[in-house]
Formats: structure tokens, sequence, C-alpha cells
DNA sequence: CCGCAAAATGCAACCGTTACACATACGGGA
DNA sequence: TCCCGTATGTGTAACGGTTGCATTTTGCGG
């Protein structure tokens, strides 16, 4: 059987990844994202365009988003693995305010964030890449609260729940208020689900 | 002074402009949206493909979404011109649900909605049309209200009841039912907006 | 050292989109 | 009626994103 030991091939393929990635952000930051072009980021990190596509299948956008791999894992898990007596509504606020305050806390964020929210195409793929968590979420709300499968009341909270992340504005009141504020809404109509 | 009489003129702009929406939808049921190019589109409309995009420049996602122009001032007009007594909420509900039904009612629009909930990318447009309008919404609910314009309870309930448009689902209950559920667990957090 | 497979390359092609210069046909005023 | 301005349509070229493929490079294991 052949153990996973990191060798110099992969370590080199993350290496070309990391660069590609961190290219990009720099470039789309710098003169903005659709005045930069794949062969703008390729030559950056000096590799061939193709190369791009072999490491991000996804196309442009996805280029700055390294990090989706276990969002739904984690967006379950904290559904399923809540604390005793807490309600799955309580479960997702926490959850959510922790995700958004994260970014909000490393102040080398704020331009990535500035960049994200002032390009529609990617603001637009960072919505699409949690609404495809939305069905495992909504599954596992129906299964937690003894509801049918495609319950309507399951697959509203949880898409309600994850757009509250794209509801919160940089003015006013900190994220963790205003997702509060939200939730404290949500919670008069779904408040009796999952205990 | 010139009266806008329909002359041959705008009578065959309006024709030419049928054209490619008829044939696109054609198209786009038989072969599936990705299936079929502009071009394709083009010369079965009998048009260069240029002339496509004086028609649409939106874009090939437009070519089947013919009748956004007033769907804003209706929406804003639901909030506020609702009849007397009758809450913000359930004035939206109404007006969501004479939408929904308005589609399922006539058969032939079946394939349509198939053609469009199959296909991520005009799935996603028809968000995107409806989301354009929600700023225009929020505001009028926050000032029915007299919330200040960015009050975050206004912003989530005007986006939350768009949404609920897209949460149902061809099997279960019938549109009106499911999207009365969804505006039940509402009406709880916002029951007492607009009165 | 050799050969396999992963990684990267270069190239060609397609599609959506934009820009622009050009043709055509309609409409209104002289 | 004629003519001119202009809305509409055409053709072409170019760009960027994306895919596929054939080829080369490179690390890995035997």
């Amino acid at each position: 059987m052949t153990e996973h030991q990191i060798g110099r091939r992969e370590r080199k393929k993350a290496q070309t990844r990391k660069a590609l990635s961190d290219s990009a952000v720099r470039l789309f930051i710098e003169r903005g994202y659709d005045q930069v072009s794949l062969k703008d980021v390729a030559e950056a990190a000096d590799v061939a365009v193709s190369t791009v596509f072999k490491h991000f299948p996804a196309g442009k956008e996805a280029l700055i988003f390294d990090e989706d791999a276990d969002r739904e894992a984690a967006l379950v898990a904290a559904v399923r693995e809540r604390d005793a007596g807490q309600s799955i509504l309580d479960a997702l606020r926490d959850y959510l305010i922790a995700q958004g305050v994260e970014r909000t806390a490393h102040p080398d964020f704020a331009p990535f964030l500035a960049l994200v929210e002032s390009t529609p195409a990617l603001s637009d793929y960072a919505r699409r890449m949690w609404r495809r968590h939305e069905a495992s979420l909504a599954a596992a709300i129906a299964e937690e609260t003894g509801a049918s499968a495609d319950d309507i009341a399951s697959r509203a909270l949880a898409h309600y729940a994850i757009e509250a992340l794209f509801l919160v504005r940089g003015d006013g009141s900190s994220v963790e208020a205003q997702i509060n504020t939200v939730f404290d809404l949500l919670r008069r109509g779904w408040g009796d689900l999952g205990k």
C-alpha cells in the first residue's frame, strides 16, 4: 500500500496552486477583477494558461476561493453536533456569527472582502458556494426535527440562515449584532424547531 | 408633436425581437441551453449574430426573459398600495402567490419552467432579476414602517419574501400552500411590520 | 537506470461578448 | 414627391474564458 508521504511532487503542486491563488488575489485587488485576464495571472505565477485550469477547473472566480473544502461538513456538523439543549436555530446562528466575525477580525482580509463585495461575479460565486450546501443543511435539519426530507420549513430555514450572512452590511452595527437581529426575527417563526 | 403611431419600423423591430425570443425558447427546450449557441438562435431567427446583441444586450440568458420591464414597479406597488388594514407581509404574500400561480396555471409554461429549473445559468439569472429589485422593495418597506433606509429587518424581509418564490418545489403541495407555509413562519417574526 | 504516471505545456478551436465600420430601410419634413 | 437623418441590421475582427488533445517534462518507485 502506498503511504502518502508528501514528496517533492505534491509539494510543487501545492506550491504552484498557491502561487496562482496568491497572484490572482494580488492582481485582482490591484487592478480589479475584470481588468485582469487569466493570461495575466498565469504569467504572474509563471505557468501556462492551461495549467490554471488544471488547478482550478471551476474557472476564474475559483482562483481566490480556496477554502471551500469542508464547509458543508462544518455546516451540517454545527446542526448535528450542537450542544445539548441548544436549538438548531441558535446553533446555526452561532456558527454563522463565527464565520462572519472570523473574516472581519483579521484586518488583512479587508481589501479581499472589499474586492468580493464590489465584484458581482465574485459575490455571486460566493453565494453559489454556500447555496451548494443548502440542500445538505436542509436535509440535516429535516432529519433532526423528524420532518420529511423535502419539508419546506426546513428548506426555508436552511436557506434563510445562510442568506443571513449576505444581509449584513458594513455600515451601522457589528456583524454579530446584525445576524442576531435577523435570527431574533427568524426564531419567532422557527423557534420550535430542534427543541 | 410626433404621435407614437406604431409604424412598419417598430413593428418589424418587435417582430425580430419576438422571432429571436421564440427561437431561443424552442431551441433551448429542444436541445438544452448549453447545447444551443447564439449562432444557432440567430440562424433560426434568420438574423445576424450581431443583431441578437442589439436586441438583448444582457446576453444569452435574457433571450427567454422578456417580461422583466415593470416587475419592480409592481413589487413596490404591492406594498405601497396594499388594501387598508392589510399588513405589508400579507400584501407581499398575495402578490407572490399570484406570480407563482400565474405560471403554473398555463400548462404551456411547464416545459419552460422545467428548462429554467434544470439550467443553473437560467435559474441564477432569474434569481438575479428578482434580486435586482430587492433594494427598492426594502426601501419601500422601511419607509412604510418608518424605519431607517438601511434597516436590516426591512432588508431581510424583502430578501426572504422574494426568495420564497424559489423555495417552492413541484413535488408535494401546491404553490399557494407552500408560499403560505413560509409566510406563516415569517409572519411570527415580522408580523408587527406595517400594522 | 529505466519506465510509468503525474504535472505542465502548447496549440487549436469554440463560444459569448464587444466594438466598429458599413449597408439598408423607414419616417418625417421640405 | 424627394431627400436626408437615423434606427435597424450586417459583417468582421478581436478579446477573454473554457475545453480538449497531443506532447513534453519531471518526480517517483522498482
